[in-house]
RNA sequence: UUGGCAGGUUACCUUAUCGCUUCAACUCCAAAUUAUUUGAAGUUGAAGAGGAAAGUCCGGACACCAUAGUGCUGCGUAGCGGAUAACAUCCGUCCGCCGAAAGGUGAGGACCAGUGCAACAGAAAGCAAGUACAGUUAGGCUGUAGUGAAAUCAGGUAAACUCUAUGCGGUGAAACGUCAUGUAAACCAAUGUUUGAGGGCUGCACGCCCAAAUUGGAGGGUAGGCGGUUGGAGCUUUUGGGCAACCAAAAGCCUAGAUAAAUGAUAAGGCUAGACAGAAUCCGGCUUAUGACCUGCCUGAAUU
């Protein structure tokens, strides 16, 4: 399993109902508007480490082309920015993108955005390791 | 030319880099088996949203519920003829209405079956009243006048009940089938019986089915895999039939198949500066949203 290229196959996207209801109860937050990350260790049943959903809120943008354009744009920007985190993390995570804002964003925003989270989900993770420790 | 009417076409493009989904070929690994299958990974190639994919408003296909059945009720449709798998759609045509015209539009069957309703005027538009004058002995009847579209005589009205003709069973791909996991008193098959209580099939009636127990089988919920699922009332061209909708024949073509849900991101350039908007079982329509372009027709008015 490597993490070689940029590439977001089928086995990194987020796809249990099981799992998207585990992160919503036990899930730990992290904001860097108009993202908010989601994320919690989970065990795959297969050896994948990562597993990434994207959510845009039906409430917020009723059109379906809008809501779209959202998500392929934060999945666009994890493809680019997952070197963040890929093999620098002990244990598996589900992580799940919320979009939050009320306005149709740009890629620059969303890149920045979730870069930030990223750097931040590592920042909390080694902490807590060396807390724990 | 402005304006009006009808119809059609199209849905930013090009290059580079990095990605996503499906399919095909090949390479390699694993398992079963003995030359094939299944699964994982990789490489190469091909294909990858719409005219409305939308609203879910009609009509079907398909699936299950008795084999989908009978009567009542209920709901839909409504000139006439045709097209179609079917329709509330489409085509032709008659009539009414709108328009100067091109053209548009119509809930256009029946008030000689019954019931109901009716502004103003009028005594009165029914279940109660009856003005004035004339004729007649009187009661009563008849005629005229007056109001009104219409006066014990009918007429108007069926986007009033109703009648006539005709059509309609219900649910809806989260249907349904199947596989693996596997703990019920729940399920299926066979045998089989009393009350017919109760339940199901449509609101009601009929009718039908289930329902004790025994034996055997293996299931249900929840989450998941596969099928259903994309080759079809399919598309293009030609010929023939028809005023047309459409039909027939021949030749060629394969054209999305996701499932927390694929068709994207960045950079550069171009122009007219890109509207409405994202397939979800599949077709035929209707309605609504919407950028650009093209063709034909009409002259009432204004200008030249």
């Amino acid at each position: 399993m490597d993490s070689k290229g940029l590439s977001f196959p089928k086995k990194e996207k987020l796809k249990s109902k099981i799992v998207f209801e585990q992160l919503f109860v036990e899930g730990k937050n992290i904001n860097a508007f108009p993202i908010k990350l989601i994320y919690t260790k989970v065990d795959f049943e297969d050896s994948t480490t990562l597993k990434v959903g994207v959510v845009a809120p039906k409430r917020k943008f009723k059109s379906a082309v809008k809501r779209n354009r959202i998500k392929r744009l934060m999945r666009e920007a994890y493809r680019l920015n997952k070197e963040v985190v890929f093999n620098k993390v002990e244990g598996n995570y589900a992580f799940l993108f919320l979009y939050l804002g009320n306005k149709m964003p740009n890629f620059n925003e969303v890149d920045e955005s979730l870069n930030k989270l990223l750097m931040a989900f590592l920042k909390k993770e080694s902490h807590e390791k060396n807390n724990s420790q």
